[in-house]
RNA sequence: GCGAGAGUGGCGGAACGGUAGACGCAGUCGACUCAAAAUCGACCGACGAAAGUCAUGGGGGUUCGAAUCCCCCCUCUCGCACCA
């Protein structure tokens, strides 16, 4: 690794160490960065907010550029004028607190509370303008009980259910796994064989939002236009028909199969109806049926994971059962039990359709079912050996022969609906949000279970319901659940003997409305009106784009539940959104295979990687995501340590526009530190002028840098408005070389006032618009200025003199044909005639020119004249 | 398979349809130094002695002029995926 400190002998000139913590020091006696609940000083305002953190013990990477990026859009505001809030706090419930419990024999709660000590320090040391005293983590009581109300709230509006699902369930840890958790048909960390199984739990009606959660992303249009095709296709609406197909022979009660399509148009090409293997009828048949019935257990077994989905081939189990069908008089359509049909989507029963839907097909194949077209396509013949599922005109299909493909639905479902058979319908793959969770560390579900009076919430008088402290983890299960006492209490109704609910709530709904307890964080209700219609939307909401659906969607929700009980009066949760990309890194393994951290790996003069003091030879592999099991991972700590804040910062915003994914690189950081130096050392040569008064007359050195220092005021400002902070910083090193280029020119001519007081500006302009980047440096840089002055992060954001900016001459391209021949020098404005003239003698063009007729001369003003000539 | 995004020097990347490669990193040469580091200066797409030619994944097109707009293709990344 090249290390560009520890070879320098003596100290550097400036001293992070012993600045960063003075100024940090200085924002945080001034109160530089807080806020309160309901300003009233007539300011706009601005909510900044990144995700965030779960405490897991260190910052990463990840963590730093999201939260500096986060930092430059809060300070920019701020140097704005506008009141801006920036908050921290900690997404703390969470099974990693359980899981690392049970390995080191004490509680969650420790295990967080450490972590979240350590954090906060690191993040500290990063100089974040963040209004810390509205920290909270969500295992407080203080916000965990405030959720609790809430929920409270939901359940009275009507956004809470409570009914069946279908569960992977993990027999050995007694729990609910998510699907992500199971691997192969088994729990990810017993390993044991996951049942689906039935199970009562708490849902929230996020369907009933379905609707609007899809039309408002219009809306959205500061959010990446990604993340909202990821979350309208999670919404998935589908336009449809609901179809009643009559048994021939009623089963037990059930006499139909309703039935959920988007192509009515195909009925007559209906060659089998398929149930789903959890489907009522089905398990009505396999009471009766061993060998249904196996097969229903076999589907079980293999489980709703992705990975089983997708290598399961399609099978089917024929019942033996018919139903008859709506146009063809007569026709008994054979019912079957098919793997591939998923309960929870429409139905959990389809009608089978072989000729234009490619799964009917497949099965149809296998099976030897009919194949029976219905659809002619509009150019072309029907493909060969797969089912064709474009547009086209129907035929075989009694009413609807000669309609085009979209004409038949509508005539199909007005048809059915005449009949009493079906009818249209739109159909959503959003899923309710069940909640339930069988663990310990997360909010508990504030609801008692009586025998009498059955579920009863539990009084908001009475909340917050705490989790209890004295729990053990030496047993599998949730320890709430076996608590002696805890869960035992009298029921709020009828007073006699009842239990709590032991589960605690998916830690999805922790981060679905801290956003708005940050507005208030003390506040008495969950969320405060007055602060809530001060502050929110958040106006830049920053993080990573794997919280593109689940999270981003449930705060969604979460807000429009707010707004239904009467809470909150915005209907969206963030205005803005950024994305972030990830951090990368080169990775590195020795010679026998093993990962190797990159501060063990040491690059020689001649381009041979070694483990550092040996000679063992070091492979460089792959740039690829930071991850502890790669051991491609930078300790941010360390970075600050040895280069500082400001230069992790700067090398973090310089590399590479920030929705991408950057690489770490050592002499990047290494480059970002010797600015600062060379920043500093700027503004000592600046600082050592004294006091200059500005002279009448200016020189034309003292022009040039003004006019950088205001060009670059305006190109920095814009830069930072689109979130160009990588352009930002190559504005700044330009500012920079002029300002080594001016201070130059004042060694050639010592007595030039004029360029003494401009480099004086450019140096205050260019402290004020490194500010948000570089905090520290910044203040350190104008003290030197400016002794005593105060503090640039309360300074405004400077304007730019327009007059400033213009340049005395501009150069102009001249073309022939398009190509660059040579260019000519003019003061802005000039008069084409003028241009062209002299575009024309400039000799190389004019050699060009010699002998051709010129058909056409453009000229664009300031930019470009081109000549077209004939023959 | 469907959807989205991206392909520009050795690398990260700039570039309202108007001088492609700003700025940084790496590199080369020089100054300073006994020497090194730091610092400062110059150079730094390819071919060519030069004039110039070729260059923004490939091929077409629009235009006086295309990295940028349109069509076709290739490659990569990400997301979704038996959703009826």
């Amino acid at each position: 690794m090249t290390d560009a400190i520890s070879t320098e002998p003596q100290a550097p000139r400036y001293d992070f160490r012993t600045q960063e913590p003075l100024w940090q020091k200085a924002w945080n006696e001034h109160a530089c960065f807080t806020v309160e609940d309901v300003p009233t000083d007539g300011r706009p305002k601005y909510y900044v907010l990144e995700m965030f953190p779960y405490p897991s013990g260190k910052i990463h990477m990840g963590h730093v550029r999201n939260y500096t990026l986060g930092d430059v859009v809060a300070r920019y505001r701020r140097a704005r004028g506008f009141n801006v809030l920036h908050p921290m706090g900690w997404d703390a419930f969470g099974l990693p607190a359980e899981n690392a419990a049970r390995e080191r024999k004490s509680h969650p709660a420790t295990w967080t509370w450490d972590n979240i000590r350590n954090m906060r320090g690191e993040l500290q040391r990063m100089g974040l303008s963040i209004d810390w005293s509205r920290e909270f983590a969500t295992c407080q009581p203080e916000y965990y009980g405030k959720q609790q109300e809430l929920f409270l709230r939901f359940f009275e509006t009507g956004l809470v259910e409570r009914k069946e699902s279908w569960v992977n369930w993990d027999p050995v840890d007694g729990t609910v796994l998510a699907n992500e958790q199971v691997i192969d048909g088994r729990g990810w960390r017993s390993g044991a064989l996951i049942e689906k199984k039935k199970l009562s739990q708490w849902f929230f009606a996020i369907t009933k939002f379905a609707p609007e959660l899809l039309a408002a992303l219009d809306n959205l249009d500061r959010w990446p236009e990604r993340v909202r095709l990821m979350q309208a296709n999670w919404i998935g609406r589908s336009e449809g028909a609901r179809v009643r197909f009559p048994l021939t022979a009623p089963k037990g009660d059930i006499a139909d199969v309703e039935v959920y399509t988007t192509r009515p148009d195909t009925l007559f090409g209906m060659s089998f109806l398929a149930l789903a293997p959890e489907h009522p009828l089905a398990l009505a048949i396999g009471a009766q049926n061993a060998e249904a019935d196996a097969f229903i257990a076999e589907c079980r077994r293999l489980g709703t994971t992705a990975a089983a989905i997708e290598t399961t081939e399609k099978r089917g189990f024929a019942t033996g059962l018919t139903v008859r069908h709506p146009f063809i008089e007569g026709a008994e359509i054979p019912v079957w039990i098919a793997n591939f049909v998923l309960m929870d989507y429409g139905t959990g029963a389809i009608f089978g359709c072989p000729a234009h839907d490619q799964r009917d097909w497949d099965f149809a194949t296998l099976y030897g079912l009919p194949i029976r077209p219905v659809v002619k396509p509009a150019q072309g013949e029907l493909p060969e050996g797969e089912a064709y599922t474009g547009p086209g005109t129907l035929m075989n299909s009694g009413f609807l022969d000669g309609l085009g493909v979209d004409e038949s639905k509508s005539a199909a479902i007005a048809r059915l609906k005449k009949m009493g058979w079906g009818e249209g319908e739109t159909n959503w793959r959003l899923r309710d949000w069940g909640v339930s969770r069988q663990r310990y560390w997360g909010c508990p579900i504030p609801v008692i279970h009586c025998d009498n009076c059955g579920t009863v919430p539990v009084p908001v008088d009475q909340l917050p319901v705490v989790l209890p402290e004295d729990v053990t983890f030496d047993r599998p299960g949730n320890p709430l659940d076996h608590h002696p006492t805890w869960k035992h209490v009298n029921c709020p109704q009828c007073n006699g003997a009842a239990v709590r609910e032991t589960d605690t709530f998916d830690t999805f709904v922790d981060s679905s409305w801290y956003f708005a307890r940050f507005c208030s964080p003390q506040n008495a209700s969950p969320v405060s009106r007055e602060a809530t219609d001060y502050w929110m939307p958040v106006d830049q909401y920053i993080g990573g784009i794997e919280h593109a659906i689940l999270h981003l969607l449930y705060a969604r929700f979460f807000t429009r539940a707010m707004q239904a009980s009467g809470q909150i009066g915005v209907d969206e949760p963030f205005a803005g959104l950024f994305t972030q990309g990830m951090v990368t890194h080169e990775s590195y393994r020795g010679a026998d295979g093993r990962w190797l951290y990159p501060t063990e790996v040491e690059r020689l003069a001649d381009g041979r990687s070694v483990v550092t003091g040996t000679d063992e030879q070091v492979t460089v592999g792959r740039i690829e995501a930071m991850s502890k099991s790669k051991r491609n991972t930078i300790d941010p700590g360390a970075i600050i340590e040895r280069y500082g804040a400001d230069t992790a910062r700067w090398f973090i915003l310089s590399d590479n526009p920030p929705e991408r994914d950057m690489e770490w690189t050592e002499s990047g950081v290494a480059g970002a530190y010797r600015f600062t130096q060379r920043l500093f050392r700027l503004a000592e040569s600046i600082a050592s002028l004294g006091q200059v008064e500005t002279p009448a007359e200016s020189s034309p050195a003292a022009r040039k840098l003004r006019r950088a220092t205001h060009r670059t005021i305006a190109a920095v400002t814009e830069a930072l408005e689109s979130f160009s902070f990588n352009v930002a910083v190559a504005r700044l090193y330009e500012l920079a070389a002029a300002m080594t280029e001016a201070e130059k020119d004042a060694t050639a001519a010592a007595d030039d006032k004029a360029l003494s007081a401009a480099r004086i500006e450019a140096l205050e302009m260019l402290t004020r618009i490194t500010a948000p980047m570089m905090p520290h440096l910044a203040e350190s840089m104008n003290d030197l200025l400016h002794a005593g002055s105060g503090l640039v992060a309360n300074d405004a954001w400077p304007d730019f003199d327009d007059s400033l900016t213009a340049a005395e001459t501009v150069t102009i391209a001249v073309q022939v044909m398009g190509k660059l021949r040579g260019t000519v020098e003019f003061p802005p404005g000039s008069p084409a005639e003028a241009v062209i003239a002299a575009a024309e003698a400039e000799p190389n063009v004019a050699r060009l020119l010699e002998g051709k007729r010129i058909v056409k001369k453009v000229h664009v003003p300031d930019r470009i004249v081109n000549f077209v000539i004939a023959g």
